[in-house]
DNA sequence: CAATTGACCTGTGTGC
DNA sequence: TGCACACAGGTCAATT
């Protein structure tokens, strides 16, 4: 699942492999690839042919790339995409046979490779959206900075945190609040800072979501390291493919597995229609809250 | 307004 | 063998 390293990865592989290069063609092949482009396939295929492609930009698990005229004019739109659980963006000869789940192809003007869009579950998307320049196009202005983002602001995270009224990885979840954390960092973040995640977030100290975004930057980094030294520079691949994930994760699924720190089978546990890994002697479960009693007034 | 839930998808694996 | 179902889970609209 493509969380913040992956689209990271492939981010740098568009800026390698994209970025520069003047559309000639583009084909859609799903209309669910172009679902958010609400003006339909058609107009997002006249949105993009004949303009180029400028600089990768990530926000988030969204990426995108401002276009240009191909004399440099600033065409004030960009070409926004997002992953979602299966989608790749993968950067191929032309004569390389189509993939089983093709949504999307992109040829350029150079007779190049092409840009590819494939996706089995259908979840990620493209769009062209209005922008100025580099900013962000106005469709991503809800997704929070992550912590590796220099921008990122510590002190108000905490903050807007812990004045949440929700469960910790409910909120480590929520793209508003923290930008590019999926299931799978959410559990390794949150078994690092040895929190389980139905501990209250308007409980943890200051010292917890220390702990907690130290957590988080430490396997987002390690992650990203990970994942840019196993990228091969053809692929703008992402999925895990590599396998880099199953020696480097701690606890996300590695149910009745011993945890690394102190032995102790790891549990896995339902939530919100999805799974969550924990280690049962680390990360406790928060004691059951107690409910606010009003203070008895007397008659 | 904040928090929560369900819908959207399809390939894979499991149990009957 | 065939069928039903659980599971993977990011995002957003709808609901509480």
């Amino acid at each position: 699942m493509p969380e913040l390293p992956e689209v990271e990865v492939v981010r740098r592989g568009l800026e390698r492999w994209a970025t520069g290069r003047r559309i000639e063609s583009v084909q859609v092949f799903h209309p669910r690839a172009v679902r958010r482009h609400l003006e339909g396939a058609d107009h997002f295929v006249t949105e993009l042919t004949g303009r180029v492609l400028g600089a990768a930009h990530r926000r988030g698990k969204y990426l995108w790339l401002p276009v240009t005229e191909p004399d440099g004019a600033p065409a004030d739109r960009a070409l926004v995409a997002h992953l979602g659980m299966s989608g790749q963006l993968l950067v191929e000869l032309p004569e390389a046979p189509d993939e089983v789940h093709l949504r999307a192809r992109f040829r350029f003007a150079d007779g190049g490779r092409e840009l590819r869009f494939v996706d089995q579950r259908t979840f990620g998307g493209l769009v062209v959206e209005t922008s100025e320049g580099d900013g962000l196009p106005d469709r991503l202005a809800h997704i929070a900075t992550d912590p590796l983002d220099p921008t990122f602001d510590e002190s108000a995270f905490s903050a807007a945190l812990r004045r949440r009224h929700t469960e910790v990885k409910r909120a480590l979840l929520d793209q508003t609040l923290l930008g590019g954390v999926g299931n799978i960092y959410a559990d390794e973040s949150l078994w690092r800072a040895r929190l389980h995640g139905s501990r209250p977030t308007d409980a943890l100290t200051r010292p917890q979501v220390a702990a907690l975004l130290e957590g988080v930057r430490g396997v987002l980094g390690e992650a990203l390291a990970q994942g840019g030294t196993s990228f091969d520079s053809l692929y703008v691949d992402v999925n895990g493919q590599s396998g880099y994930f199953s020696r480097f994760l701690a606890v996300y699924g590695q149910e009745d597995r011993p945890c690394r720190r102190c032995g102790t089978a790891i549990v896995r546990e339902s939530f919100m229609n999805r799974s969550s890994y924990s280690c049962p002697s680390c990360q406790p479960r928060p004691r059951a809250r107690r409910r606010a009693v009003p203070a008895r007034v007397p008659s």
